[in-house]
DNA sequence: CACCAGGCAAGTA
DNA sequence: TACTTGCATGGT
C-alpha cells in the first residue's frame, strides 16, 4: 500500500497518528480479505442502493432493489416517469417507504435539471462540484452523498457511517463527539487520496462493525483491533 | 417481546 | 446552537 500525506499539526480531535491507521487497515484486511463493495451492478444501481440503505439493513435494500428490478424500474428513465406514489410500493420493503420514494424523485430530479438526466455527467464531474449538488437535494447528507461519489463516481473520498464513529471512538481512537467533517477531515489528512483504499477501508469498517462491535454492547474479546 | 439496521430533516427550547 | 422526534420494514 502507498504511504501516508506528510503530517501537518493536528487539532486535539485526532487521538491516533497515521501509522496506526494504516495498521488498522492491514489488520482489517488480513482478517476479513477484500470485501468487494459496493454490491450493484451498475452505478445507478449503487446510487438507488445508497438511498435505499439508509438507516436500514442491507437485507430490505436488496428486497426493495429486486422489486425495481423484476419491474424493470432500475433505470433513470423508468424511475422519473414513475410516480412518487407507485415508486413508494416498489421499494416498501427498505422501509421509510414513503420518504426515500420522494429523495430517491428529488436526486432524479437535480440529475435532469443540471446534468441533462446524465448520471454519468454527475459522477465525472468534478468531485467536490458533484457533491455540492448532491447535498443540495433534500434527503442526501454527507454519507449518502460521500457514498455515490466514492462508490458510483470512484471518486477519493472517504465514506464515514455510525460503525466508524463507534468502532474508532470504542477503541478510544477518536473522540466520541467527533462530527462527520471532522472524522473525514482526519481520516483524509491521514490516508493518500486512494478511492480504492477508501472503498475498502469503509467496507471493512461496516464488516468489523457488523462481526464485532454492536451497539450497545461492550468491546468484543474477539476483535482484531484488540491491543493496538 | 425488545432491539436494531451502511441517515436525514424538521421541530423544539 | 443542541437536543429530540418522525420516518417503517424485516431480521435476530
Amino acid at each position: 500500500m502507498t504511504r501516508c500525506l506528510p503530517q501537518e499539526n493536528w487539532g486535539s480531535a485526532w487521538v491516533i497518528e497515521k501509522n496506526r491507521l494504516v495498521d488498522i487497515f492491514d489488520r482489517l484486511h488480513s482478517f476479513f480479505g477484500p470485501q468487494y463493495w459496493w454490491p450493484g451492478e451498475t452505478p445507478f444501481e449503487i446510487v438507488v442502493g445508497a438511498i435505499l440503505t439508509q438507516n436500514t439493513n442491507w437485507g430490505n435494500v436488496c428486497k426493495a432493489i429486486t422489486n425495481l428490478k423484476k419491474g424493470g424500474l432500475l433505470s433513470f428513465e423508468a424511475l422519473l416517469a414513475l410516480p412518487v406514489e407507485n415508486l413508494a410500493l416498489y421499494i416498501r420493503p427498505s422501509g421509510y417507504y414513503n420518504v426515500k420514494a420522494r429523495r430517491l424523485k428529488n436526486l432524479l430530479l437535480m440529475i435532469e435539471g443540471r446534468y441533462q438526466g446524465e448520471l454519468d455527467l454527475l459522477l465525472q464531474d468534478e468531485m467536490m462540484t458533484g457533491r455540492e449538488n448532491l447535498l443540495s437535494v433534500q434527503g442526501i447528507g454527507p454519507e449518502t452523498a460521500d457514498s455515490i461519489l466514492l462508490y458510483g463516481g470512484n471518486h477519493p473520498i472517504f465514506v464515514v457511517d455510525t460503525y466508524t464513529h463507534r468502532v474508532f471512538s470504542r477503541h478510544n481512537l477518536l473522540a466520541d463527539e467527533s462530527d462527520y467533517t471532522s472524522i473525514q477531515e482526519y481520516f483524509m489528512r491521514m490516508l493518500p487520496a486512494d478511492s480504492s483504499l477508501f472503498n475498502e477501508y469503509h467496507a471493512l469498517i461496516v464488516r468489523l462493525g457488523k462481526a464485532f462491535c454492536k451497539k450497545n454492547r461492550p468491546l468484543c474479546e474477539q476483535c482484531p483491533l484488540n491491543g493496538l
